[in-house]
DNA sequence: ATTATATCGATATATAGGTATCGATATTGA
DNA sequence: TCAATATCGATACCTATATATCGATATAAT
C-alpha cells in the first residue's frame, strides 16, 4: 500500500462528489477525460490519480464507477466510521454540527464540549453538550480518535493540550490559531484567513 | 511589484498573527528565525517570505515589527477595505457573519441575501437579509466587488451565475460545489472535503 | 580595538508535482 | 474482416517551490 500524495487526496472528494452525481443519473462508466473537463484539470492528471487506487481502467470505456467510488473511499478510509468529539459549541461549531454531509465522509460527532455553564445538559442539532471537565474522562473511556476544534483563538492551545493529554490522535482545527504539540497528534488547521489571503492576492492580480 | 507565489501568500497571515501578538507583548523586532520556530516552518522560507515584502532586514537584529505588518498587509490587499455580500442566511452564512475577525482582512459584509421569505427583512448578526431577487440591482448600485457564498451545493451554480452576470469579481464559495464560471471571476473555494480527506490519510498512515 | 555571533540576502541545489508524448488495447462502425 | 477511434498506462520532461550553502554585515562582548 503505497501512499498517495496529498494533493491527490484533496482532489479525492471532488471526484467522489461528480462519480456520486454521474451514479444518480444511471451512468455506469465514466473516463478520465469527462472527469478532467467537468472539473477544470487536464485529464492526464485525473488519469494519474485515479491510477493511484490501484484500479485498471478500460480503454475507450475508462473506469466503472461504483468499483470506483468504493476504490477513492478506501483509499480516503471514508468506508469505515470515525467517531469523534466536538469542543466549543459556539456560532462555527453549531453550524457544522447542522451540517450534515459529515455522514458522507464517515465522520461522526457523539458529542460536544463547551466550557459556558448555560448550555451544558443541553443538546446542539441533537447532539448534547458536556462540560470541559468530562473532556479527558469522556475521551480515555470512549477511545474517541478524533476532535474538531472550533473554540476562540484564546483558548485554542489550551485546550488542544487537553486533547493532546487525554490521548486524541487527530484535531480538525477550527480555531484561527497554529497549534504547538508532539507529533503523536496529527492536526488539521482549516484556516479562513489564508483563504481569504488567496482570494485577495487573485483579485489583486486580476484587476492589474 | 513582482507578483508574490501563492504558498507564500498563504502564509502571510500565519506571520501577520504571530507579529501582532509579539507587537501585544511589546516587542519590537523579530527575526525569521523567531517566526521559523514559533510557526514550525524553516528560517529560510519564512526569510525568503519577508523578503518578497521588499523590506530590508538588520543584520543581528531581523526586522522592525511594525513596518513588517504594513507591510504585508499591504500585500495581501488587506490595508484597504474591501466590501461584499453573503448570500445564504443558513447555519453557515450565520457562523460567518458572526466571527469578528474578518475585519482584521479588511471584510466587511454589508447585506446579506437568501431566498427564504421568512428570513426576508430581519437581521442576522446585525446585517439586514434581503431577498434574492434584488441581488442583481444591489450589485449593480453598488459594484460590490465580492461575494461570499454559503448556499446548499444544489444551487450553488445557479446562484453563482447570477452573481457573475451581475457583475462581482470575487467568490468566497463555501458550498461542496465545483462552480464553472468564466474566468471573469475569481473564484475561491474553502472546501471541508479536502480538508477532512487529507486528515483522514494523515491520521490512517500514522497509525501504520 | 578586536573577536565572536546572530542575522540577512544571494546563489545554487533538490524534490515534488504537474504536463506532454507515445505506444498498447479494446470497441465501434464500415 | 478491417480500419478508425477513444481511452489507458508508462515514460520522460518541465516547472514551482522548498532547502542548503556561504559570504556579508552590524551588533555585542572581550
Amino acid at each position: 500500500m503505497k501512499s498517495i500524495p496529498l494533493p491527490a487526496i484533496r482532489r479525492y472528494p471532488l471526484y467522489l462528489r461528480r462519480l456520486k452525481a454521474y451514479r444518480m443519473g444511471g451512468t455506469l462508466w465514466v473516463s478520465a477525460t469527462m472527469l478532467a473537463e467537468d472539473l477544470g484539470f487536464s485529464s492526464i492528471l485525473v488519469r494519474k490519480d485515479l491510477a493511484l487506487t490501484g484500479l485498471e481502467g478500460r480503454p475507450k470505456y475508462g473506469f466503472s464507477i461504483d468499483p470506483l467510488i468504493g476504490a477513492i473511499e478506501e483509499s480516503l478510509g471514508w468506508n469505515n466510521r470515525t467517531d469523534a468529539i466536538l469542543v466549543g459549541a459556539g456560532n462555527l461549531g453549531s453550524a457544522l454540527l447542522g451540517y450534515s454531509g459529515f455522514a458522507q465522509y464517515g465522520l461522526e460527532i457523539s458529542a460536544v464540549f463547551d466550557s459556558d455553564p448555560a448550555k451544558i445538559g443541553t443538546k446542539v442539532q441533537g447532539v448534547p453538550v458536556f462540560p470541559m471537565e468530562k473532556l479527558t474522562d469522556f475521551i480515555g473511556r470512549t477511545h474517541i480518535p478524533m476532535a474538531v476544534l472550533t473554540v476562540p483563538a484564546e483558548s485554542a492551545q489550551r485546550t488542544a493540550e487537553q486533547l493532546e493529554d487525554a490521548g486524541i490522535r487527530g484535531i480538525w482545527n477550527f480555531a484561527p490559531a497554529k497549534l504547538k504539540l508532539s507529533d503523536k497528534v496529527v492536526v488539521q488547521r482549516v484556516d479562513l484567513a489564508s483563504s481569504f489571503a488567496e482570494l485577495s492576492s487573485r483579485l489583486k492580480k486580476d484587476q492589474t
